[in-house]
DNA sequence: TGTACATCAGTGAACGCGCGTTCACTGATGTAC
DNA sequence: TGTACATCAGTGAACGCGCGTTCACTGATGTAC
Protein backbone atom coordinates (compact mmCIF):
# COMPACT_ATOMS: atom_id res chain seq x y z
CA UNK A 1 0.00 0.00 0.00
CA UNK A 2 1.29 3.22 -0.65
CA UNK A 3 2.12 5.24 2.49
CA UNK A 4 0.90 8.39 0.69
CA UNK A 5 -2.34 7.19 0.51
CA UNK A 6 -2.66 6.25 4.02
CA UNK A 7 -2.81 9.53 5.08
CA UNK A 8 -5.99 10.62 4.01
CA UNK A 9 -6.41 14.16 3.10
CA UNK A 10 -2.84 15.30 3.02
CA UNK A 11 -3.64 18.93 1.68
CA UNK A 12 -6.46 20.64 3.30
CA UNK A 13 -7.95 23.69 1.50
CA UNK A 14 -9.88 26.05 4.13
CA UNK A 15 -12.38 28.55 2.58
CA UNK A 16 -14.47 31.28 3.78
CA UNK A 17 -17.65 30.41 5.11
CA UNK A 18 -19.12 33.22 2.56
CA UNK A 19 -17.71 31.36 -0.34
CA UNK A 20 -18.39 27.98 1.09
CA UNK A 21 -22.05 29.06 1.57
CA UNK A 22 -22.65 29.26 -2.44
CA UNK A 23 -20.63 26.87 -3.45
CA UNK A 24 -22.89 24.48 -0.40
CA UNK A 25 -26.36 26.28 -2.26
CA UNK A 26 -24.69 25.43 -6.30
CA UNK A 27 -23.71 21.52 -5.30
CA UNK A 28 -27.93 21.76 -3.73
CA UNK A 29 -29.12 22.69 -7.09
CA UNK A 30 -26.70 20.85 -9.56
CA UNK A 31 -27.48 17.53 -7.28
CA UNK A 32 -31.21 18.10 -7.43
CA UNK A 33 -31.36 18.42 -11.31
CA UNK A 34 -29.42 15.40 -11.88
CA UNK A 35 -30.42 13.06 -9.66
CA UNK A 36 -33.85 14.50 -8.16
CA UNK A 37 -34.67 15.38 -4.29
CA UNK A 38 -33.28 12.23 -3.27
CA UNK A 39 -29.76 12.91 -4.71
CA UNK A 40 -29.64 16.08 -2.47
CA UNK A 41 -28.20 13.96 0.70
CA UNK A 42 -25.63 16.16 2.93
CA UNK A 43 -22.90 13.76 1.71
CA UNK A 44 -23.50 14.11 -2.04
CA UNK A 45 -22.77 17.56 -1.56
CA UNK A 46 -20.26 16.96 0.87
CA UNK A 47 -18.73 14.51 -1.83
CA UNK A 48 -19.17 17.46 -4.51
CA UNK A 49 -17.13 19.72 -2.99
CA UNK A 50 -14.73 17.45 -1.87
CA UNK A 51 -15.48 17.43 1.71
CA UNK A 52 -16.31 15.21 4.87
CA UNK A 53 -20.08 15.73 5.43
CA UNK A 54 -19.79 16.99 8.87
CA UNK A 55 -17.70 20.23 7.34
CA UNK A 56 -21.04 21.64 6.20
CA UNK A 57 -22.19 22.04 9.58
CA UNK A 58 -19.55 24.84 9.88
CA UNK A 59 -21.31 27.01 7.53
CA UNK A 60 -25.27 25.74 8.00
CA UNK A 61 -27.02 24.65 11.05
CA UNK A 62 -28.61 21.64 9.48
CA UNK A 63 -30.35 20.79 5.96
CA UNK A 64 -33.29 22.55 6.63
CA UNK A 65 -31.03 25.73 6.10
CA UNK A 66 -29.39 24.88 3.46
CA UNK A 67 -33.34 23.98 1.37
CA UNK A 68 -33.92 27.93 3.10
CA UNK A 69 -30.81 29.28 1.26
CA UNK A 70 -31.55 27.69 -2.09
CA UNK A 71 -35.27 28.81 -2.41
CA UNK A 72 -34.12 32.44 -1.56
CA UNK A 73 -31.56 32.08 -4.17
CA UNK A 74 -34.05 30.70 -6.47
CA UNK A 75 -36.66 33.22 -5.79
CA UNK A 76 -33.98 35.90 -6.38
CA UNK A 77 -33.38 34.87 -9.53
CA UNK A 78 -37.05 35.00 -11.07
CA UNK A 79 -37.89 38.64 -9.27
CA UNK A 80 -34.25 39.48 -11.26
CA UNK A 81 -35.59 37.97 -14.48
CA UNK A 82 -39.15 40.10 -13.66
CA UNK A 83 -36.89 43.11 -13.41
CA UNK A 84 -34.69 42.61 -16.28
CA UNK A 85 -37.71 42.31 -18.51
CA UNK A 86 -39.04 45.64 -17.36
CA UNK A 87 -35.85 47.48 -18.56
CA UNK A 88 -36.17 45.61 -21.87
CA UNK A 89 -39.01 47.27 -23.43
CA UNK A 90 -41.86 49.81 -22.36
CA UNK A 91 -44.81 47.66 -23.79
CA UNK A 92 -46.28 45.51 -21.73
CA UNK A 93 -47.02 43.00 -23.77
CA UNK A 94 -43.58 42.71 -24.36
CA UNK A 95 -42.60 42.95 -21.25
CA UNK A 96 -44.55 39.93 -20.17
CA UNK A 97 -43.53 37.64 -23.15
CA UNK A 98 -39.99 38.11 -21.75
CA UNK A 99 -40.68 37.47 -18.51
CA UNK A 100 -41.91 33.87 -20.06
CA UNK A 101 -39.14 32.96 -22.11
CA UNK A 102 -36.73 33.94 -19.24
CA UNK A 103 -38.63 31.73 -16.72
CA UNK A 104 -38.46 28.78 -19.64
CA UNK A 105 -35.06 29.61 -19.71
CA UNK A 106 -34.53 28.87 -16.08
CA UNK A 107 -36.32 26.06 -15.44
CA UNK A 108 -34.51 25.28 -18.11
CA UNK A 109 -31.50 25.26 -17.33
CA UNK A 110 -31.40 24.81 -13.77
CA UNK A 111 -34.35 22.11 -13.43
CA UNK A 112 -33.87 21.38 -9.94
CA UNK A 113 -36.81 24.41 -9.63
CA UNK A 114 -39.56 22.00 -10.18
CA UNK A 115 -38.58 19.29 -8.24
CA UNK A 116 -37.95 21.74 -5.43
CA UNK A 117 -41.45 23.50 -6.16
CA UNK A 118 -43.53 20.07 -5.75
CA UNK A 119 -40.86 17.77 -4.18
CA UNK A 120 -40.32 16.09 -0.60
CA UNK A 121 -37.95 19.31 -0.14
CA UNK A 122 -41.34 20.76 1.08
CA UNK A 123 -42.94 17.65 2.60
CA UNK A 124 -39.95 16.94 4.85
CA UNK A 125 -39.31 20.46 5.73
CA UNK A 126 -40.60 22.80 8.63
CA UNK A 127 -44.15 24.57 7.47
CA UNK A 128 -41.75 27.32 7.52
CA UNK A 129 -40.18 26.52 3.88
CA UNK A 130 -43.46 25.91 2.11
CA UNK A 131 -44.98 29.51 3.75
CA UNK A 132 -41.08 30.99 2.44
CA UNK A 133 -42.14 29.38 -1.11
CA UNK A 134 -45.50 30.65 -1.26
CA UNK A 135 -44.31 34.53 -0.26
CA UNK A 136 -41.33 33.93 -2.94
CA UNK A 137 -44.66 33.20 -5.44
CA UNK A 138 -46.72 35.80 -4.50
CA UNK A 139 -44.09 38.17 -5.21
CA UNK A 140 -43.21 36.90 -8.57
CA UNK A 141 -47.22 36.85 -9.50
CA UNK A 142 -47.41 40.33 -7.91
CA UNK A 143 -44.67 41.75 -10.05
CA UNK A 144 -46.15 39.95 -13.37
CA UNK A 145 -49.90 41.34 -12.16
CA UNK A 146 -48.58 45.08 -11.84
CA UNK A 147 -47.46 44.42 -15.12
CA UNK A 148 -51.01 43.57 -16.33
CA UNK A 149 -52.63 46.43 -15.38
CA UNK A 150 -49.87 48.75 -16.06
CA UNK A 151 -50.57 47.90 -19.71
CA UNK A 152 -54.25 48.49 -18.97
CA UNK A 153 -53.94 51.99 -18.08
CA UNK A 154 -51.41 52.44 -21.55
CA UNK A 155 -54.56 50.90 -23.42
CA UNK A 156 -52.70 48.04 -24.80
CA UNK A 157 -54.73 45.18 -22.50
CA UNK A 158 -57.86 44.82 -22.49
CA UNK A 159 -59.62 46.43 -18.99
CA UNK A 160 -62.02 43.42 -18.47
CA UNK A 161 -59.22 41.35 -17.70
CA UNK A 162 -58.23 40.17 -13.75
CA UNK A 163 -54.67 41.16 -13.64
CA UNK A 164 -53.89 38.44 -10.86
CA UNK A 165 -55.77 35.39 -13.43
CA UNK A 166 -53.65 37.12 -16.32
CA UNK A 167 -50.23 36.42 -14.12
CA UNK A 168 -51.02 32.77 -13.67
CA UNK A 169 -51.90 32.26 -16.77
CA UNK A 170 -48.80 33.24 -17.96
CA UNK A 171 -47.13 30.87 -15.28
CA UNK A 172 -49.68 27.99 -17.18
CA UNK A 173 -47.51 28.96 -20.16
CA UNK A 174 -44.11 28.15 -18.66
CA UNK A 175 -44.85 25.40 -15.93
CA UNK A 176 -46.63 22.56 -18.05
CA UNK A 177 -44.04 22.67 -20.71
CA UNK A 178 -41.07 22.34 -18.13
CA UNK A 179 -42.97 19.52 -16.76
CA UNK A 180 -42.94 18.17 -20.62
CA UNK A 181 -39.13 19.13 -20.58
CA UNK A 182 -38.79 17.20 -17.56
CA UNK A 183 -40.57 13.83 -18.35
CA UNK A 184 -39.57 14.09 -22.13
CA UNK A 185 -36.18 14.04 -20.99
CA UNK A 186 -35.31 17.04 -22.77
CA UNK A 187 -36.83 16.41 -26.38
CA UNK A 188 -40.04 18.29 -25.44
CA UNK A 189 -38.81 21.98 -27.16
CA UNK A 190 -39.73 24.30 -24.30
CA UNK A 191 -38.95 27.58 -26.12
CA UNK A 192 -40.91 26.31 -29.20
CA UNK A 193 -44.02 25.85 -27.42
CA UNK A 194 -43.66 29.18 -25.26
CA UNK A 195 -43.08 31.27 -28.64
CA UNK A 196 -47.11 29.32 -30.11
CA UNK A 197 -48.27 29.42 -26.85
CA UNK A 198 -47.77 33.24 -26.58
CA UNK A 199 -49.25 34.14 -29.42
CA UNK A 200 -52.30 32.72 -28.13
CA UNK A 201 -51.71 34.70 -24.99
CA UNK A 202 -51.36 37.78 -26.90
CA UNK A 203 -54.16 37.09 -28.72
CA UNK A 204 -56.28 36.62 -25.77
CA UNK A 205 -55.53 39.71 -23.86
CA UNK A 206 -55.54 42.23 -26.68
CA UNK A 207 -57.45 45.05 -27.00
CA UNK A 208 -59.60 45.39 -29.70
CA UNK B 1 -49.93 -6.68 31.88
CA UNK B 2 -53.54 -7.94 30.07
CA UNK B 3 -52.88 -11.78 28.94
CA UNK B 4 -55.20 -10.53 26.31
CA UNK B 5 -52.38 -8.21 24.44
CA UNK B 6 -49.81 -10.66 25.11
CA UNK B 7 -50.84 -12.25 22.07
CA UNK B 8 -50.44 -10.24 18.88
CA UNK B 9 -52.82 -9.61 16.78
CA UNK B 10 -55.02 -12.77 17.24
CA UNK B 11 -58.07 -11.85 14.84
CA UNK B 12 -56.17 -12.05 11.41
CA UNK B 13 -58.23 -10.41 8.53
CA UNK B 14 -57.06 -12.23 5.01
CA UNK B 15 -58.46 -10.56 2.10
CA UNK B 16 -58.00 -11.76 -1.66
CA UNK B 17 -54.95 -10.05 -3.55
CA UNK B 18 -56.87 -7.99 -5.96
CA UNK B 19 -58.54 -6.43 -3.12
CA UNK B 20 -55.44 -5.50 -1.06
CA UNK B 21 -54.04 -4.48 -4.30
CA UNK B 22 -56.35 -1.63 -4.72
CA UNK B 23 -56.53 -0.77 -1.16
CA UNK B 24 -52.99 -0.43 -1.00
CA UNK B 25 -52.82 1.63 -4.07
CA UNK B 26 -55.02 4.04 -2.54
CA UNK B 27 -53.49 3.40 1.07
CA UNK B 28 -50.17 5.20 -1.05
CA UNK B 29 -52.57 7.80 -2.68
CA UNK B 30 -53.75 9.20 0.95
CA UNK B 31 -50.69 8.57 2.34
CA UNK B 32 -48.47 11.05 -0.61
CA UNK B 33 -51.66 13.12 -0.33
CA UNK B 34 -51.33 13.73 3.33
CA UNK B 35 -48.03 13.52 4.66
CA UNK B 36 -46.02 14.08 0.84
CA UNK B 37 -43.50 11.53 -0.92
CA UNK B 38 -41.65 10.72 2.01
CA UNK B 39 -44.89 10.03 3.93
CA UNK B 40 -45.51 6.78 1.26
CA UNK B 41 -43.40 4.20 3.20
CA UNK B 42 -44.52 0.51 3.32
CA UNK B 43 -44.18 0.65 6.93
CA UNK B 44 -47.01 3.62 6.55
CA UNK B 45 -49.37 1.87 4.07
CA UNK B 46 -49.04 -1.42 6.09
CA UNK B 47 -50.04 0.79 9.23
CA UNK B 48 -53.13 2.39 7.24
CA UNK B 49 -54.87 -1.28 6.26
CA UNK B 50 -53.89 -2.68 9.77
CA UNK B 51 -51.00 -5.07 8.46
CA UNK B 52 -47.50 -5.74 9.18
CA UNK B 53 -44.66 -4.51 6.57
CA UNK B 54 -44.38 -7.59 4.97
CA UNK B 55 -47.58 -8.65 4.11
CA UNK B 56 -47.05 -5.73 1.39
CA UNK B 57 -44.77 -8.48 -0.77
CA UNK B 58 -47.84 -11.23 -1.07
CA UNK B 59 -49.29 -8.30 -3.53
CA UNK B 60 -46.54 -6.82 -4.96
CA UNK B 61 -43.41 -8.17 -5.70
CA UNK B 62 -41.39 -4.44 -4.56
CA UNK B 63 -41.69 -0.96 -3.56
CA UNK B 64 -41.51 -0.48 -7.49
CA UNK B 65 -44.33 -1.98 -8.61
CA UNK B 66 -46.88 -0.12 -6.11
CA UNK B 67 -46.04 3.03 -7.79
CA UNK B 68 -46.10 1.65 -10.96
CA UNK B 69 -49.94 0.44 -10.29
CA UNK B 70 -50.22 4.09 -8.67
CA UNK B 71 -49.53 5.87 -12.42
CA UNK B 72 -51.83 3.31 -14.12
CA UNK B 73 -54.62 4.11 -11.58
CA UNK B 74 -54.07 7.99 -12.17
CA UNK B 75 -54.02 7.91 -15.73
CA UNK B 76 -56.88 5.75 -16.30
CA UNK B 77 -58.68 8.73 -14.44
CA UNK B 78 -57.54 11.41 -16.75
CA UNK B 79 -58.04 9.40 -19.44
CA UNK B 80 -61.65 8.79 -18.08
CA UNK B 81 -62.60 12.65 -17.51
CA UNK B 82 -61.81 13.27 -20.87
CA UNK B 83 -64.06 10.66 -22.42
CA UNK B 84 -66.61 11.93 -20.32
CA UNK B 85 -66.27 15.64 -20.94
CA UNK B 86 -66.63 14.26 -24.77
CA UNK B 87 -69.83 12.60 -23.66
CA UNK B 88 -71.29 15.96 -22.15
CA UNK B 89 -71.43 18.22 -24.98
CA UNK B 90 -71.07 17.85 -29.14
CA UNK B 91 -69.05 21.36 -29.33
CA UNK B 92 -65.55 21.28 -29.06
CA UNK B 93 -65.08 24.14 -26.61
CA UNK B 94 -66.86 23.11 -24.30
CA UNK B 95 -65.47 19.66 -23.89
CA UNK B 96 -61.80 21.43 -23.35
CA UNK B 97 -63.70 23.69 -20.82
CA UNK B 98 -64.75 20.39 -19.08
CA UNK B 99 -61.92 18.76 -19.25
CA UNK B 100 -60.22 21.53 -17.98
CA UNK B 101 -62.50 21.55 -14.77
CA UNK B 102 -62.70 18.11 -14.19
CA UNK B 103 -58.70 17.69 -14.27
CA UNK B 104 -58.88 20.96 -11.74
CA UNK B 105 -61.57 18.72 -9.46
CA UNK B 106 -58.99 15.61 -10.18
CA UNK B 107 -56.08 17.33 -8.45
CA UNK B 108 -58.23 19.52 -5.80
CA UNK B 109 -59.62 15.58 -4.59
CA UNK B 110 -56.40 14.17 -4.96
CA UNK B 111 -53.52 15.97 -4.94
CA UNK B 112 -51.25 13.18 -4.72
CA UNK B 113 -50.79 13.98 -8.32
CA UNK B 114 -48.19 17.07 -8.61
CA UNK B 115 -46.51 14.89 -6.02
CA UNK B 116 -45.87 11.73 -7.79
CA UNK B 117 -45.55 13.74 -11.08
CA UNK B 118 -42.58 15.84 -9.97
CA UNK B 119 -41.44 13.95 -7.21
CA UNK B 120 -38.92 11.86 -5.67
CA UNK B 121 -41.20 8.70 -6.47
CA UNK B 122 -39.79 9.41 -10.14
CA UNK B 123 -36.30 10.60 -9.42
CA UNK B 124 -35.73 7.67 -7.04
CA UNK B 125 -37.68 4.78 -9.56
CA UNK B 126 -36.28 3.12 -12.59
CA UNK B 127 -36.30 5.02 -15.76
CA UNK B 128 -39.46 3.20 -16.40
CA UNK B 129 -41.50 4.92 -14.47
CA UNK B 130 -40.46 8.19 -16.36
CA UNK B 131 -41.30 6.72 -19.58
CA UNK B 132 -44.27 5.52 -18.37
CA UNK B 133 -45.72 8.60 -17.22
CA UNK B 134 -44.47 10.33 -20.03
CA UNK B 135 -46.42 7.94 -22.10
CA UNK B 136 -49.58 8.51 -19.65
CA UNK B 137 -49.75 12.26 -20.26
CA UNK B 138 -48.96 12.04 -24.16
CA UNK B 139 -52.02 9.67 -24.23
CA UNK B 140 -53.84 12.43 -22.46
CA UNK B 141 -52.66 15.63 -24.27
CA UNK B 142 -53.32 13.63 -27.69
CA UNK B 143 -57.50 13.48 -26.62
CA UNK B 144 -57.22 16.82 -26.15
CA UNK B 145 -55.43 17.62 -29.49
CA UNK B 146 -58.23 15.56 -31.17
CA UNK B 147 -60.96 17.68 -29.66
CA UNK B 148 -58.84 21.11 -30.89
CA UNK B 149 -58.60 18.90 -34.54
CA UNK B 150 -62.75 18.26 -34.21
CA UNK B 151 -63.16 21.99 -33.06
CA UNK B 152 -61.41 23.18 -36.00
CA UNK B 153 -63.12 20.91 -38.60
CA UNK B 154 -66.67 22.27 -37.03
CA UNK B 155 -65.50 25.77 -37.62
CA UNK B 156 -65.93 26.84 -33.88
CA UNK B 157 -61.50 26.81 -33.08
CA UNK B 158 -59.30 28.98 -35.35
CA UNK B 159 -57.80 26.79 -37.72
CA UNK B 160 -53.89 28.80 -37.42
CA UNK B 161 -53.44 27.32 -34.18
CA UNK B 162 -51.51 24.46 -33.60
CA UNK B 163 -53.53 21.63 -31.85
CA UNK B 164 -50.75 20.14 -29.60
CA UNK B 165 -49.87 23.76 -28.62
CA UNK B 166 -54.04 24.58 -27.29
CA UNK B 167 -53.64 20.96 -25.54
CA UNK B 168 -50.70 21.96 -23.45
CA UNK B 169 -52.40 25.67 -22.77
CA UNK B 170 -55.17 23.70 -21.27
CA UNK B 171 -52.81 22.26 -18.87
CA UNK B 172 -51.53 25.43 -18.55
CA UNK B 173 -54.47 26.52 -17.15
CA UNK B 174 -54.83 23.54 -14.37
CA UNK B 175 -51.47 22.91 -13.56
CA UNK B 176 -50.41 26.07 -11.88
CA UNK B 177 -53.55 26.84 -10.30
CA UNK B 178 -53.09 23.59 -8.76
CA UNK B 179 -49.48 24.14 -7.25
CA UNK B 180 -50.66 27.63 -6.02
CA UNK B 181 -53.64 25.99 -4.33
CA UNK B 182 -50.85 23.12 -2.84
CA UNK B 183 -48.62 25.80 -1.70
CA UNK B 184 -51.27 28.25 0.16
CA UNK B 185 -52.72 25.32 1.75
CA UNK B 186 -55.34 25.47 -0.12
CA UNK B 187 -56.58 29.05 0.18
CA UNK B 188 -56.16 29.07 -3.24
CA UNK B 189 -59.17 29.04 -5.14
CA UNK B 190 -58.39 26.42 -8.07
CA UNK B 191 -62.02 26.42 -9.71
CA UNK B 192 -62.45 30.04 -9.88
CA UNK B 193 -59.20 30.73 -11.68
CA UNK B 194 -59.97 28.13 -14.11
CA UNK B 195 -63.38 29.86 -14.73
CA UNK B 196 -61.37 33.29 -15.00
CA UNK B 197 -58.13 31.76 -16.94
CA UNK B 198 -61.06 30.05 -19.11
CA UNK B 199 -62.48 32.48 -20.67
CA UNK B 200 -58.93 34.04 -21.60
CA UNK B 201 -58.61 30.60 -23.30
CA UNK B 202 -61.50 30.46 -25.45
CA UNK B 203 -61.44 34.34 -26.20
CA UNK B 204 -58.01 32.84 -27.65
CA UNK B 205 -59.03 29.86 -28.99
CA UNK B 206 -62.88 31.71 -30.94
CA UNK B 207 -62.88 31.71 -34.24
CA UNK B 208 -63.92 35.41 -34.85
C1' DT C 1 -73.38 -32.28 5.93
C1' DG C 2 -68.74 -33.42 7.78
C1' DT C 3 -63.74 -34.08 7.43
C1' DA C 4 -58.88 -33.75 5.33
C1' DC C 5 -56.05 -31.06 2.86
C1' DA C 6 -53.82 -27.53 -0.22
C1' DT C 7 -53.50 -22.81 -0.80
C1' DC C 8 -51.81 -18.57 0.30
C1' DA C 9 -52.52 -13.99 3.06
C1' DG C 10 -50.50 -12.45 7.10
C1' DT C 11 -46.65 -12.63 10.84
C1' DG C 12 -42.52 -11.13 13.30
C1' DA C 13 -37.77 -11.25 13.78
C1' DA C 14 -33.80 -10.01 11.50
C1' DC C 15 -30.73 -7.83 7.99
C1' DG C 16 -27.85 -4.21 5.80
C1' DC C 17 -27.90 0.47 4.29
C1' DG C 18 -27.80 5.39 3.95
C1' DC C 19 -29.24 9.05 6.29
C1' DG C 20 -28.65 13.56 9.38
C1' DT C 21 -26.25 14.93 13.25
C1' DT C 22 -22.68 15.26 17.39
C1' DC C 23 -18.28 16.00 19.13
C1' DA C 24 -13.53 16.15 20.48
C1' DC C 25 -9.71 16.89 17.54
C1' DT C 26 -6.42 19.14 14.11
C1' DG C 27 -3.90 22.36 11.82
C1' DA C 28 -3.99 26.18 8.09
C1' DT C 29 -4.69 31.12 7.97
C1' DG C 30 -4.63 35.91 9.32
C1' DT C 31 -3.46 39.19 12.98
C1' DA C 32 -0.98 41.41 16.82
C1' DC C 33 3.25 42.23 18.48
C1' DT D 1 10.46 41.08 8.55
C1' DG D 2 9.84 37.29 12.08
C1' DT D 3 7.34 34.96 15.83
C1' DA D 4 3.28 33.70 19.02
C1' DC D 5 -1.27 33.15 19.19
C1' DA D 6 -6.44 33.13 18.39
C1' DT D 7 -9.63 31.85 15.12
C1' DC D 8 -12.28 28.72 12.86
C1' DA D 9 -12.80 25.52 8.54
C1' DG D 10 -12.22 20.82 8.05
C1' DT D 11 -11.77 15.87 10.09
C1' DG D 12 -13.26 11.19 11.23
C1' DA D 13 -15.38 8.18 14.29
C1' DA D 14 -19.61 7.28 16.25
C1' DC D 15 -24.67 7.49 17.09
C1' DG D 16 -29.66 6.35 16.54
C1' DC D 17 -33.23 5.99 13.17
C1' DG D 18 -36.29 4.58 9.56
C1' DC D 19 -36.11 2.42 5.52
C1' DG D 20 -36.96 -1.71 2.02
C1' DT D 21 -36.53 -6.44 1.91
C1' DT D 22 -35.92 -11.72 3.31
C1' DC D 23 -37.55 -15.77 5.26
C1' DA D 24 -39.27 -19.56 7.95
C1' DC D 25 -43.54 -19.75 10.25
C1' DT D 26 -48.76 -19.80 11.10
C1' DG D 27 -53.33 -20.55 10.57
C1' DA D 28 -57.79 -18.90 8.13
C1' DT D 29 -60.27 -20.01 3.91
C1' DG D 30 -62.09 -22.62 0.11
C1' DT D 31 -62.25 -27.10 -2.19
C1' DA D 32 -62.37 -32.16 -2.87
C1' DC D 33 -64.03 -36.09 -1.09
Amino acid sequence: VNPRSQRARPVREKLATEVRREQIVAAALALISERGPRGFSLAAVARHLGLVPSALYRHFRNKEEIIEAVLEFAGARLLANARAAEQESPDALEQLQSIALLHARFIRENHAIPHIVFSEVLAAGHPERKAQLARLVRAYLEAIADIVRRGQRDGVIRTDVDPASAAVLLLGLVQPAAFLWFISDGRFDVTRHVRNGWRLYEAAMLKD
